[in-house]
This record gives structure tokens, sequence and C-alpha cells, in this order.
DNA sequence: CTGTTAGCGCGTTCAT
DNA sequence: ATGAACGCGCTAACAG
């Protein structure tokens, strides 16, 4: 082997600290973990001085072995390189560390093979929760996994998976966001968005953009989805004679990204007349044009809101699954205020 | 406790799978592990039968703790909502998944407290191998792990600590961004990066830049840091006489945004006479102003180059320390054209 | 309060 | 080619 194996075995163990102080791993053990009220002032600082002398650090694997809890929590996120799901694990990790548990995440890259052979390592590692931000396809391997473990879904639902979940409400944002756009004048709208693939959260924005639009008259709402069409259907969509002042809502970074990539493609000014909003709220969207409105999602909290539901879970609770819908934050940038004629003396930022 | 402890231990065990087989525990732990050539194909069918329908998976704990291999890699990012870091990351969890390895990455949140915790859950966890995004305060602790496992350093080495090093060749970047700049037009030249900190990355940029400087007679250069006084500095640059057109190079990604957010702010059109060119390539560098020109590092094939040292040091190679330095790659937008008239019939992208 | 003992699930000598 | 027995580092019974 190599020179790390050996250092691997000199590693020092509980035995170690048991002999350095003059006591029984027992002890050691105690002290280690809750017990330690149960030990005698003299030997507890025996123990703590042979720690600190030995440097010594217990072994989790070897704890989780014996415990059947290895402290770790999993996560499954259908793509790492989306700013959203890297803004709810940042949230995730860190209320997993103050809790004292690691988080391992496993990126699927929108892959249904990576997504099985994550989830079977996941389960090798005994993990003890696992929160899911997936398409969730492989639906009888989460069912087995959350026959021993609880598991809590992350911005999508998913059919036949019964457990809590932790997201963003989709019905009063989408409101919030058609509602602003018909006070700053527009009319003729939009909605953006990724192809569904049965994504929950990309269905009900759509559902409720819709709902939305039945709902008041003064608007008229169709529906365009990122890919090959875009351009083109961008294209006819400001060609068309219209209803009215158009705007864009963008359901997510990514549609938003797409649209404003295709809008300078067709020479499309940044906002002249055209009204944008997008949900999400990424760090670029005040530099674009004349900035883009948005609708911020509290990713930290969602995230945060994630493992704080699986932690009840693992404490005990055992009640029906719950739904946790976070309220989005409108956020006006010069996008959707095309129409309204600017205040004196201030830029838009 | 709670429904899921009873579910832990009923989880199926090599034990089980060897009574189901009729055959004693070493057998189907050969079979499991790398020794399957040495079992008799009746048995080894049998034992695969057994381990299909029992739905059986190896406890990568227990492995871990008896061979001291765990197959599993540390990653420590400085911070993770940096998109160089994600991109990075990304590589390396593939190429681990390629061989096997499981990743567990630790978001240091540029605080050197989280730093040192996870150093030390680290070491808990048995990880094989660490990679270091990072400041890289604690030396002690990372030289103790160094003891125990192999490092590598991701795009900035760390003083005292001798370990591979995987990044960009920032010398060759900087110079072909300076090239660039010049036979464009540009004269004046100013530098933006984040305070240095003593990241090697920035000292090695800044230092490269002023070296091109140096070595062109008709280039002038200065640098100005993100933060407060970024706004301020950029208008002073902008409003003095200076020694022709100017032209700002940003040193990564954080710089490019903070430099583009300020020039906004100071109601500079971007780009019709300023010139800027980045460091790292991000999605949304096409759609502000003209498009920012560009200079992009191979992030996928660092991750995956960081892996592959590691894997080396696992498999015994005891050479010197490497160092593995990538080429950036130059493309051209709007915002280093702005002195060229933009060649007919043709949008900038 | 403390030490002894017996495993957790697995890999690895030894025998056979 | 296969099985029995031991131990990895630790926790949890049980004694005392």
């Amino acid at each position: 082997m190599n020179q790390f194996s050996a250092a691997q075995r000199n590693r020092v163990t509980m035995l170690d600290v048991a002999r350095h102080a003059g006591v029984s791993k027992a002890s050691v053990s105690r002290f280690i973990g809750e017990d330690r009220a149960l030990l005698s002032d003299a030997i507890a600082l025996r123990i703590e001085q042979a720690i600190a002398t030995l440097d010594y650090r217990p072994n989790q694997m070897a704890r989780g072995l014996k415990r059947g809890r290895t402290r770790l929590i999993g996560m499954l996120v259908a793509d790492i390189r989306n700013p959203y799901s890297i803004a709810v694990m940042h949230g995730v990790e860190t209320a997993c560390r103050q809790h004292g548990y690691s988080l391992v995440v496993c990126n699927t890259d929108r892959d249904d093979q990576q997504e099985a052979r994550h989830l079977a390592n996941l389960r090798a590692y005994n993990i003890e929760g696992l929160i899911v931000n997936t398409l969730g396809h492989h639906l009888e391997q989460l069912l087995e996994l959350q026959q021993e473990m609880p598991m809590v879904l992350v911005d999508r639902k998913l059919d036949g998976l019964q457990a809590d979940l932790v997201g963003l409400d989709n019905p009063a944002a989408v409101r919030s966001a058609i509602e602003h756009l018909e006070q700053q004048g527009y009319r003729d709208l939009l909605l953006v968005s990724e192809p569904h693939d049965g994504t929950s959260s990309r269905l009900e924005r759509h559902a409720s953009f819709q709902a939305e639009i039945a709902r008041r008259p003064t608007l008229h709402g169709q529906w365009l989805a990122t890919g090959e069409a875009l351009v083109a259907g961008l294209q006819s969509f400001l060609a068309a004679p219209g209803h009215g002042p158009k705007a864009l809502f963008c359901a997510n970074g990514v549609a938003a990204l797409a649209a404003t990539r295709a809008l300078r493609e067709l020479g499309c000014p940044l906002f002249d007349d055209l009204g944008l909003i997008a949900l999400d709220d990424l760090d670029w969207y005040p530099l674009v044009g004349s900035g883009i409105s948005a609708l911020a999602q509290p990713t930290e909290a969602i995230g945060a809101s994630a493992f704080e539901c699986l932690l009840k879970r693992l404490r005990g609770d055992t009640g029906p699954a719950r739904g946790v819908g976070f309220a989005a934050q409108l956020i006006v940038r010069g996008s959707t205020r095309s129409l309204s004629p600017p205040a004196p003396g201030l830029q838009p930022r």
C-alpha cells in the first residue's frame, strides 16, 4: 500500500485514551456521549486531558455502526448548477451544521440513472434522513428508502410519495406577479417556463397563471416553453397585434436567462416597452437592460425549514405529511416600469 | 424511539445473505469485494441470487471501519455561492462517481471557525482524501491531516503546505487578456479584483498584470479592489484624462459583477467606449450591455484533474508535489469591441 | 459511579 | 475453494 494506510491505522483510538487516563473504554465513551453527567469530576478531568494531549477524535464510522446514528443527512439535487438549488442547499447545510449533522449532497444532473446510483449509495452510507429536490423517477426506490428514514421534498412534490413538502407558495407568488404587471399597465402576458417534465412546481405556476388570467378580464395570457422554439415563439408574440402592452413572466431563473437571451437575439430593446418579471432573484438581474424585476424566493429559509422538518421526524414526530409554503418577495426594477414615466432624479437600479 | 430506529435494525445484512444462500459470511464478503474470482461458479450464482432477492446493500460504514477505506473524498470550499467553486465541484463530483467514490462537500462561508469544524468532521468520517479550495488558515490542522491522507489544492496555494496544485495558468491567462485589450486599441487599463486576502491566485493575477503592463510601453495600468471604495475609484478612473482608450480587467466573476454594478451606478453606458474583459465566463455575460468578453476557465477539467491527482496519490504515488495549470479560453463579446466599428450585418452577441 | 462483556456489519487471517 | 474465528472502534447492557 502507500504511506497513508499506515497513518490510517495509527490514529489514536478510544482505547488509547482509556489507557492514557487509566480508565476503561466505557468511561471514555460516556465522556464523549451524552452521559458525561454520570462521571466523577476526577475521572472526567483525566479523560479530558488525555483527549487533549492525544488529540483524540471519535471515529464517526464506528459510532454510526454501533448506534445506527451516523449524523449524516443526504440531499438529492437535480441540477447543482441551478442557483436556486445552490441557495437552498446552502440553507440546509447551515441548519445541519447547527444541529451537529453533516450533509452529503448528490447531484443527479437530471439523469435518472445517476439518481438510482446515488440513492443506493446514500443508503449504503446509512444516512439518517433525505432531502429530495429531483424529478423522483425511481419511485419504488424512494418508497423503500422512506420505510427506513424520514424524507422531505423541496420545491417539487412527487406523485405517490407522501412526504413533507417545503417550497414556495406558488399560487400566491404568481398572483403577486400578475397583480404587479396589471398595476403597471401590462395587458398581454406571456408565461415563459422550462418544459414541465412533470415538475409539480412548474405545473402549479402554469395553472396559477392561467387561473389569474381567467379571473382578470382585462388580461390575456399565453404560454411558451424554453428550448428550440423559444426564439420563434417570442418573435410571433412580439409581432402579434395583441391586446395591449406586453410583458413576459419567467417562471424561474433558467427561464429568465433563456428569455433574455432570446430577446437580445431578436434585437428587442431591454426593456423599452416590453415588460418582464421573473421568479427567483439572481445577482445579475439588476445589470440587464434597465434591470429585471423579480420575485425573490427565501431560499435560505426554505433550506433551513426542510432540515427542521427532517429533524422533527427524526425526533419521533409521526404526524401526517405537512406542507410549508413560503412567500415570495417582490423586487421592482426597470423591466416593469417601462410604461410608467421614470420618477425624476431617480436612476433605475 | 421512532418508527425508523426499528427499520434501521431490520436492514438485511451479510449474515442474512449468507444464510439465504447456504454459505458463510466469508464467501459473501469475497463476492462483494474484489476476490470474486476465487469463488466457484455455483456458489457465486447462489450468492448473487440471494443478494438480488433480499436486495442486499453492503454497509459502507462497516466496510470502512474494517478496511480503513471509506470511498469518501472530502472537499473544502470557501464559498459555495461562487459559480467557479460550483463548477469545479461539479467536475470533482463527476470524476468521483466514475471511480466509485462519493464526495462530501464542506462550505466554510469564508469563516475560519467553520473551516476548523469541518476539518475535524471530515477526519472523524475517515475520508480518504481532501480537496482544498479555501484560504487555509488552520495550517496546523491541514498539515496534520496531510499526514493521514493525500491532499490537493485547487486554485490557490497555501504557504507552508506542500501539495499538488490544480488551477489556471494565471500568467498565461492574464497575458492573453492584456494582449487582446492591446490589440483592440485600449491603452489605459484598470485591474479590478477582490481584496487579495492572501489568496495566491489573486496575487498571481495582480503580479502578472503588472508584469504585462511593464513589458508593453504603450500600456498603462492601475489596480482597484472591490468593496466600499469601488464606485469612487471607478469614477476617478473614468474621469481622469488618461493615456488613451480605457478598459477594465476583472480578475474573476465576483469582481466582474461588482464592477458592472458600479458602472451602472455611475451611469456609464455599457460598453460604448469603455472596454471590459473578465476572467471566468458566467452565463449572464452575454446579456449585459453589448456583452462582456471573457476568459473562460475549464472548470470541469480542473475538477476532474484535482480528483485524478488525489487518486494517483491514493494508489501510492509518492512523487514530489506537482502543479497543473490549465489554459483559459478567450471569448470575445461586445465589451472589447467598442473601439472597432461593428462589422456590418452582424449583431454583437 | 465505574469496569466488564458483548456485539454493530464487515474483512481477513487462518485452517481445512 | 470454503468456513470459523477474530477484531476494526465504538456503545449499551449488565454487574459491582
